[in-house]
DNA sequence: TCTGGGGTCCTAGGACCC
DNA sequence: TCTGGGGTCCTAGGACCC
């Protein structure tokens, strides 16, 4: 009567949609055979690699690093810009898939997700089987390979679909854990980053085992509730819900970018905030949501950022409020220095199924309410650049900043 | 032209209240 | 001239995930 969770993740995903897609296109050699990296543009400023190959993997290839340090690892690396609607398609297409096995999926990313076949032996008399099968049919429909970890538990599940890679099945059952997971380096749990790395190190701590069997007083003085967490994820201890991706309600967005050139006036820095904003305001309305939080990031061309947020008396879901907020939390932010990259969020969401009118002001919420409205027909309709401000004319700059435009945006959480 | 963008959660410290 | 203490709200910053 245990729980039985599965967890799916594909393989190196952004690059292996790439090479699935290629393939289909006509190209003869398959990024996921050569040290192949998809990396961001780096005249803009986006020059990380975002997804490596198997081969790109064994120069030490990182994700995360910059284009220039991968070049120099490996100096006929391949470098293909990302295509984000085609891993939209390609992840619809994998879930498409999976809901043909069980309705209790939660979407964890992009590229991975939770099932929970617990009490259906009636079923699936045979999980391995089971895990088979779509492992397969993944491959020969889809053309793209996946791991799948099982265990019951979505932590132990988790852990399983990173062992070995790729196009591989592992479980990680309670009794396997000694054996299996205790001798990783403790990094290798989740959410185990380099902080947390580099303290238990100071510790003696290398191994995840080391870290389960170390007293848990000493890691929750030095840890906080970060230390018992860990310390019972090392003991295979977790207990959450598969959680259906509809009923997660969405706590917070934010729209954020870096910015080609370095911005040094007040202005060219409001309009790039107002570009945020515009999205922003578009993506609550479309969410049916409102916000009271608002706040603005700042990242200086030294790489060090800051903020301001404000918390508003009333929520609201209009561009214009958010923007006028927006703008003066900058005013109040800015240190003067040159800016790379601006972001905008926004959070305590709430519905906004309701006519917001403020006796206390002169702005007009139903006029404001009915120009919004209009605005994100237009652009629903023909598109996020059929509509602008003038302000954005010749000036280089987007008038509609970050987000994922049209493709719509999958609700995905990456807490277990 | 060396460092992305989307998230969630936690903690510390100050203001303020009784 | 000996400066309480608990609670809540708010902001800034940091940790982690993909």
């Amino acid at each position: 009567m245990g729980r039985l969770i599965f967890h799916i993740d594909v393989n190196s995903a952004y690059l292996s949609w790439e090479a699935v897609y290629r393939l289909q296109h006509g190209e003869q050699v398959d990024l996921r055979e050569i040290p192949s990296v998809v990396g961001g543009d780096e005249a803009s400023r986006h020059g990380i690699v975002l997804t490596k190959s198997i081969p790109a993997k064994k120069y030490n290839i990182k994700t995360g690093e910059t284009l220039f340090n991968a070049r120099v690892k490996c100096p006929e690396l391949v470098i293909v810009p990302p295509r984000y609607w085609l891993y939209m398609q390609s992840s619809a297409a994998m879930y498409e898939i999976l809901q043909g096995y069980t309705p209790q999926i939660q979407r964890f990313s992009i590229d991975e997700s939770f099932l929970d076949f617990s009490n259906m032996e009636h079923l699936y008399p045979d999980y391995l089987e089971l895990a088979n099968t779509i492992r397969e049919r993944i491959k020969n429909e889809l053309g793209f390979t996946v791991n799948i970890g099982i265990s019951n538990n979505k932590l132990l599940a988790k852990v399983a679909s990173d062992l070995k890679k790729p196009d591989r099945i592992h479980t990680l059952f309670p009794q396997e854990i000694k054996e299996k997971m205790w001798p990783l380096p403790v990094e290798d749990l989740f959410m185990v980053g380099r902080a947390s790395t580099e303290k238990l190190n100071r510790l003696n701590i290398f191994t995840i085992g080391d870290l389960a069997n170390y007293d848990i007083n000493i890691l929750k003085s030095r840890l906080k509730s970060y230390g018992t967490m860990i310390w019972n994820y090392a003991n295979g201890i977790e207990n959450s819900e598969v959680r259906k991706s509809n009923y997660i309600e969405m706590k917070g967005m934010g729209n954020s970018t870096t910015i080609a050139f370095d911005v040094e006036d007040r202005e060219t820095a409001h309009k790039v905030l107002l570009s945020l904003c515009e999205t922003i305001g578009m993506r609550l309305r479309d969410s049916h949501n409102s916000c009271r939080v608002i706040s603005v990031s700042i990242r200086g061309s030294d790489l060090i950022s800051y903020s301001h947020q404000r918390r508003l008396d009333v929520a609201t879901d209009s561009t214009r409020k958010i923007t006028e907020a927006v703008w003066s939390l900058f005013d109040s932010a800015w240190k003067g220095n040159k800016i790379r990259h601006l972001g905008v969020h926004v959070t305590e969401l709430g519905s906004n199924d309701f006519y917001q009118s403020y006796l206390l002001d002169d702005f007009n919420y139903e006029k404001d309410r009915a120009v919004n409205e209009a605005i994100d027909k237009i652009r629903l309709k023909y598109g996020s650049r059929a509509i602008m401000r003038s302000c954005f004319l010749n000036s280089g700059l987007s008038s509609m900043c970050g987000g994922v435009g049209e493709e719509g945006y999958p609700l995905m959480t990456s807490m277990l």
